[in-house]
DNA sequence: TTTGTTTTGGAATGAACGTTCCAATATTAT
DNA sequence: ATAATATTGGAACGTTCATTCCAAAACAAA
């Protein structure tokens, strides 16, 4: 007897937050996500409560497309560490390709929102321990095998890993110099090289 | 003949800029500024046209801070590595001290708000640029001596070290961990050990 | 003290904000 | 077709916003 939802969330969600990266969540107003969206205030706040509601799910979705991209995207078959470059010649290239500039969504979010806002905040914390998981993982499996140096622990290297990561992203998003961002990649990544 | 002035136009700023720093500029209204500067509304747009002068001039205290703290701070005679150390062990303990993880005030501008104002972007490249060029000095200077690695350039060096530094900053702010931190530290500083 | 000028407090303004609300609409099961 | 129910568009609400404005106050020079 109801009336079905008119729409598709996930995709409504992706139109948010393509909104909410490129001006923030505080210079986004519901106007622009009702234009964004096409859908009306009623079904906006029907489906997702409220702004920030709407902004925790559309960065949820953000972290997940991520999470997933990560090992959908990657050829099959690459040992640790050139799993790891092409991670980071991922970002250089999305970072290059993007004309607004919006950086990374999560980076984002963080520096906007987090010390003020404990869910954002949560959700922050959560998607940097699962790349610091995820480096781990690698950098084990590299160590094991001789492709990763042994110099440092494995802890270590993820957690320079991840901090490298976000750094190359920053620099990207304030300056984008391709020379530069591979100049970055090449001698953050150097320390994984075996003696 | 003229009233003067009733307040110190610096101290003002300083205020000014802790409150843009820890809410954002967006987040943060103008009844914020009048109470935490104490002057007027008036006063305030007398002396810094709008929110947005206000906001550029204490991004531009804050960042003249940073460079002058560079080298007014930092203990006379070190070795051109031994700076690169104290900078970044400087960073880690500013970091962990501030109990409202505000992170930096530069890298939350330019995240908030480089990519669609074109006045912040330019603060945040020419920020990005002193600081490359500060490493670079210094790289230059232990490559010299034989304190730093040739293995690189000093332009690959300092575009490397100037991204873990910005990385460093934003793994603080989402998650101040001490010992990631020096973690992070000790690697991002190891490609300058000499073979 | 008086004069000339600037600063100042605080009220006022109009636009923009997030959110609510409801009548009209659309859809499915009967 | 009809009934039942959820969705929808768009008007309306009260707040908060950045900014303007002006009379009153404060100060320096005469």
């Amino acid at each position: 007897m109801p009336k079905t939802k008119q729409f598709d969330e996930a995709l409504v969600l992706q139109k948010a937050r393509d909104v909410f990266w490129k001006k923030g969540y505080n210079a986004t107003s519901m106007d622009d996500l009702v234009q964004a969206t096409g859908l009306s205030r009623s079904s906006i706040y029907d489906t997702f409560t409220d702004k920030h509601g709407l902004y925790v799910q559309a960065l949820q979705q953000y972290q997940e497309f991520q999470r997933v991209g990560l090992t959908s995207d990657m050829p099959k078959g690459l040992s640790p560490r050139k799993k790891i470059e092409w991670l980071f010649n991922k970002s250089i290239s999305a970072s290059m390709a993007d004309p607004d500039r919006k950086g990374c969504f999560m980076l984002n979010s963080t520096t906007e929102l987090a010390n003020m806002d404990p869910r954002i905040s949560k959700e922050a914390v959560k998607n940097l321990e699962m790349m610091e998981l995820l480096f781990l993982s690698w950098i084990k499996e590299g160590q094991a095998s001789g492709e990763i140096s042994k110099k440092f622990t494995a802890k270590a290297i993820a957690h320079h890993l991840n901090s490298s990561f976000n750094g190359l992203k920053l620099v990207a998003q304030t300056k984008p110099d391709k020379d530069a961002l591979r100049d970055i990649a090449k001698i953050s990544l150097s320390v994984l090289d075996p003696d």
